[in-house]
DNA sequence: GCACAATTTAAACGAACGTTTGATTTAATG
DNA sequence: CATTAAATCAAACGTTCGTTTAAATTGTGC
């Protein structure tokens, strides 16, 4: 017999099967089939499917979203007592590097990574809107954030950059999270922090461009 | 009754139904109820719901991809009269204007839009592998025109700087199509010009950033 | 050890899915 | 008009889905 705490077993697989085949695409009897539950555990424990959902969000991104704040809250900080402004460069790190370190923190995470890549994306209405639930005021103080560090930046500017920055953070967690094949395999993964230093170089350029 | 054309019809309606609720999401049931046909003529005139998918790429995407073709041509001949090396700027330019652009031809055409950022960012696996055998050896093309408007970045580092322009522009695609809700509704949608530019602007600035 | 709640189990529920079938209607051809 | 192929149709196929039920098992406090 396996370990006695079901409800984590359950939220291990499920994980992992919602990142990778999508989770309409997934059956409850695959996920109590893989966690070797029994198939009423889902509804018992979390009442019903769109509720293991949330609960896979909710067990990820409140520590994450704790400390993605904590590291904006510094980045303000340190930019205050150094008497300068922020730059996006930080501003984007903040956000990105506690996601993609997730990778370190267990073999079980980098579908939790990839999971966040998808519902970035929006490819399941019910998924992206589970996920913005979670992270709540967490993009509005971003974009006030970045409009402190690109003062220059027409707001219409600002927002519509932003999104690209997410679009381009998506895709990066999209890969990471091992959800996207290498195409030919000519090219082979970089570690994770390469990954950070080039998805956050790319987008803080991207949004510092000199406005057209 | 309804125009004669039955097989339009249905693709009419599958491409609209796949980009705005995915494709496992979408019943034959759906698709057929909506284009007013009978159930069975999606098996009697495509074979299967997976060749309904295959169909709606091949529909859009032949052409599309003939226009990219052409115009990443034209990029490399006027770059060559004029005896200047390629700039990344025009070479993402031909890449995406054609595919925003199509939003212009028709209002069936943005649901297709919101398709192709779906399928660009692989949330379900198998419209990713259809589209990108229609895209064929595009991206190829893409990292070598790429390669030589920025030469001294190494290949590794253009390889991702590339995957993030990409990420980045299906997000822009996944808004211009409509698939994204604003957040707050704060900022109104861009036109396609100014949307083109944006995206082109972005991804271009983040591919010339500086070597870290 | 007994009563009681929490959990697990096997089985079944109705609904929806993609696909197939065979009859029927429509269109085209000589 | 008769014949034949193409297209449409209603109906059913077997499968899988999320959810529910009621009995069986396990764990807990007295």
């Amino acid at each position: 017999m396996s370990q006695p705490d079901t409800k984590e077993r359950i939220l291990d697989v499920a994980e992992e099967l919602f990142a990778r085949q999508g989770f309409h695409a997934t059956s409850l009897r695959a996920i109590t089939g893989a966690a070797e539950v029994n198939l009423a555990a889902v509804n018992y424990h979390f009442g019903s499917k769109e509720a293991l959902l949330d609960a896979v969000f909710e067990r990820r991104l409140t520590p994450l979203n704790r400390e993605r704040q904590a590291r904006l809250d510094a980045v303000q900080a340190v930019a205050a007592t150094e008497g300068r402004p922020l730059r996006a460069e930080e501003v984007l790190r903040a956000l990105i590097e506690p996601t993609l370190r997730l990778y370190e923190s267990g073999p079980g995470a980098s579908s939790f990574i990839l999971l966040v890549g998808r519902a970035l994306s929006g490819s399941d209405e019910l998924v992206r809107q589970t996920f913005l639930q979670h992270m709540g005021a967490l993009f509005a103080l971003l974009l006030d954030l970045l409009g402190q560090a690109l003062p220059q930046l027409p707001r219409n500017q600002l927002f519509w950059r932003l999104q690209f920055a997410l679009g381009a953070t998506g895709h990066a967690l999209r890969w990471a999270g091992g959800g996207l094949e290498l195409p030919g395999g000519f090219t082979q993964p970089p570690s994770v922090e390469e990954l950070i230093d080039m998805v956050v170089g790319f987008s803080a350029a991207g949004m510092e461009a000199p406005c057209p």
